[in-house]
DNA sequence: CTAATAATTAGCTAATCGGCTAAGTAACTG
DNA sequence: CAGTTACTTAGCCGATTAGCTAATTATTAG
């Protein structure tokens, strides 16, 4: 159990349905700002705070969050008529930052090549 | 901010429209199986090595192969009767990584607080 | 020239997405 | 209690997505 506490824990795999979850709610611009908006505007933010941010309608943002929630990224707690959400970056982290790894280059593989042909 | 030159170029920011492309394109599972088979089975692959290696039918990785170039990711270059596609590593881990970058934490900024009460 | 190969384009369809308004629920306020 | 506030749920709807088959284009092979 020797991780540090200050690094992300990258070296557990991601599922596939995570990544496929995590992916495809990152893919809305809203969904994505409201990622940062958590992100730099505290740790925990009534859905009313983030819903005033938008043109959009509330409605909206709340089904943004929910797609947010189901994917992992955002917890909710309730309390009284509000509900906080909170950004799980740690996860954002883990599963976006773990997929841009696998794009390194890491060792010379089979190259694909013509049939037949080249010198 | 000295950078290192073999450090990717993150500092130079993507421009909304190429996050908004980028994020889209990768949203889908194929369209991330497709750029990781192009970023280890080589460099440059034609398209047809790359229909194969998926269920649906070739029309079907043709049309994502439109979306993944739509948004830089991929190039092509025609040769006789083939289409060989190269991944841009680069615009991905730009683009991607700098998303990434923006969700730390940086400073304690202004938080959400309750109107009135709380101790 | 004709046939085969490599790939794209066209066009259809079902499913999902993302917006909206209206209605509902639950908690607090006077 | 009635009214207001905070938020979600329901349900409608137009746009986009992602799959398919069939047709087309272009290059190479015989």
């Amino acid at each position: 159990m020797s991780k540090s506490p200050t690094q992300p824990e990258l070296s557990i795999a991601p599922r596939l349905d995570e990544t496929e979850q995590v992916f495809a709610a990152l893919a809305h611009v809203v969904r994505r700002q409201l990622v940062l908006v958590l992100s730099h505007f505290g740790d925990e933010l009534p859905s009313g705070y983030l819903a005033k941010r938008f043109a959009h309608s509330w409605p909206t943002t709340t089904r943004h969050l929910h797609v947010l929630e189901a994917a992992g990224i955002v917890e909710v707690r309730r309390e009284g008529r509000s509900s906080f959400y909170r950004l799980d970056r740690e996860r954002v982290r883990r599963v976006v930052g773990t997929w841009l790894g696998l794009l390194e280059p890491v060792s010379p593989t089979r190259k694909w090549q013509p049939k037949g042909k080249r010198t």
